[in-house]
DNA sequence: TGTACATCAGTGAACGCGCGTTCACTGATGTAC
DNA sequence: TGTACATCAGTGAACGCGCGTTCACTGATGTAC
C-alpha cells in the first residue's frame, strides 16, 4: 500500500509530533513504537522505513521541538510577551495540565541525564536559547544579566515541575503562584 | 542456606538502600531486580521473600529515604545549618555529582508524575517537610512565609536539575551560580 | 496521453532479548524435648 | 547442654510477557517508452 511521497512525508512529520507529545505526557519509559505508530494512524512494521531506532526517533523529535520557532507566542498566545506573561503563562493551571504541549524541561528534565548524548545535546542547546529569550524580556540596566535569567529558567523549571509532582491540588496550586509571585517581584525589583 | 533474623533483616535494609541509591542515579526506568539485588549482594530469585513486587520495593524505598530524620544535617555537613549553608550545600558540585545520596526531587522530580499513587504521595509528604524546613531557616518578619519557601524550593530543585541535564560542564556551574546567588540575596533582601 | 513494469510505503506475523516473577531445592538456623 | 527435626532465607533455573526490530508480502505510485 504505497502512498505518495508527500503522504510519506506527512506521515514521518506526524509519528515525530506524536513522539514528541507523547514523550512529554509520559515520560522516555512510557512510550512504545508501537503506540506512537497507532497514535499516528499506522502500524509499527512502518516505522524503520523512517527511523534508525526509537533512539533516532526520541532524538529527532525532540531536536525538532526545541528549535522550532514561535513557542513564546504559542505558551502565552500574544505576538510579543513581556516577561509577566511568560511566567504567569509558564506557570498557569494550564500549562501543568497539558505537558504534551508544555515545556520539554519541566516535562523530561530529570531523565535527560539519563538519554543518549543527542538527546542531551539538543536539551542543553534549547535551554540557552530559552534562557537568553528569557534574559531580553528582564528588566534591568540596560538589561538583565545571563544570572537573573538562569535563576528565572531554574525556578519557572522546578515550579512547574514540582506542581505536576505533588498530588495534592491545592499544594500544586500554592506552588505555581508562589513562584509566579516571587518571579514577578524580583524583576520589578530589578527595574 | 537460611541466615539468622537478624541478617535476614539486615539484607531487607541493604536492598532498600541499595535501590534509593540505584533509583537516583539511574531513574525510575533504570533500575531492575536482579541489579538491585547483586548490588546488595544476593541473588534475584530471594527478592520476593522480602517484598510484594518491584513496585512496592521502590514505594518503601522512597518513603524511607524521605522521612529518614537529619537530612539537613547530611547535606550541610553541620549539625545545625543555617539557609545560606543548605543553598551553598545544595547547589554544590558535590551534590550535582552524587545523585545516589542526594535530593530525590532533583533526581526524580519529572518522572514522578507517572509513578504509582504510594509513591507521588511519599513525594508530596516529603517535599512538605523540606518546604517547612526551609521556611523555618529563612529570613522575615516576624518569620518567612510559606510562599518564599515554595518558591525557593522551586529554584532549588529547578536549579540542581537542569545543572545535570546539561552537557556542558561550564554552563552547568553557571547554572548552580546563578541560582545560589539568586536565593542568598533575596533571603537577605526579606531581612 | 496511455500502457507495462519497477519501485517502495506500509502491513502484520514472527523473532529474540530483557526483565519481573515463580518455583523446586538447599542447607543453615531455630526449636522442641 | 545436646540431639533431631522443622522452618525458612537464599539460590538459580525456568517461565511468560512486552517491546524493539526484522522480514516477506501487498498494492498503489512513479517512471520508461
Amino acid at each position: 500500500m504505497r502512498v505518495t511521497r508527500e503522504q510519506a512525508e506527512a506521515n514521518r512529520e506526524k509519528v515525530l509530533e506524536v513522539a514528541g507529545t507523547l514523550v512529554r505526557e509520559r515520560g522516555f519509559g512510557g512510550i512504545g513504537v508501537a503506540d506512537i505508530m497507532k497514535e499516528a494512524g499506522l502500524t509499527h512494521g512502518g516505522f524503520y522505513g523512517h527511523f534508525e531506532s526509537k533512539d533516532d526517533l526520541v532524538a529527532q523529535s525532540i531536536g525538532g521541538v526545541l528549535t522550532k520557532e514561535g513557542w513564546l507566542s504559542r505558551l502565552t498566545g500574544k505576538a510579543k510577551p513581556s516577561f509577566a506573561d511568560v511566567v504567569r503563562a509558564y506557570l498557569s493551571p494550564r500549562h501543568r495540565d497539558h505537558p504534551g504541549t508544555g515545556c520539554m524541561f519541566a516535562a523530561l528534565g530529570s531523565d535527560v541525564v539519563h538519554q543518549p548524548r543527542r538527546v542531551r545535546h539538543a536539551f542543553t542547546e534549547g535551554f540557552r536559547t530559552r534562557v537568553e529569550a528569557l534574559r531580553a524580556l528582564m528588566s534591568g540596566r540596560p538589561q538583565a544579566a545571563k544570572r537573573d535569567a538562569l535563576a528565572g529558567m531554574a525556578a519557572l523549571v522546578g515550579g512547574l515541575m514540582l506542581a505536576r509532582a505533588v498530588d495534592d491540588p491545592e499544594l500544586s496550586d500554592e506552588i505555581l503562584k508562589a513562584v509566579s509571585d516571587a518571579l514577578l517581584a524580583s524583576n520589578r525589583g530589578r527595574r
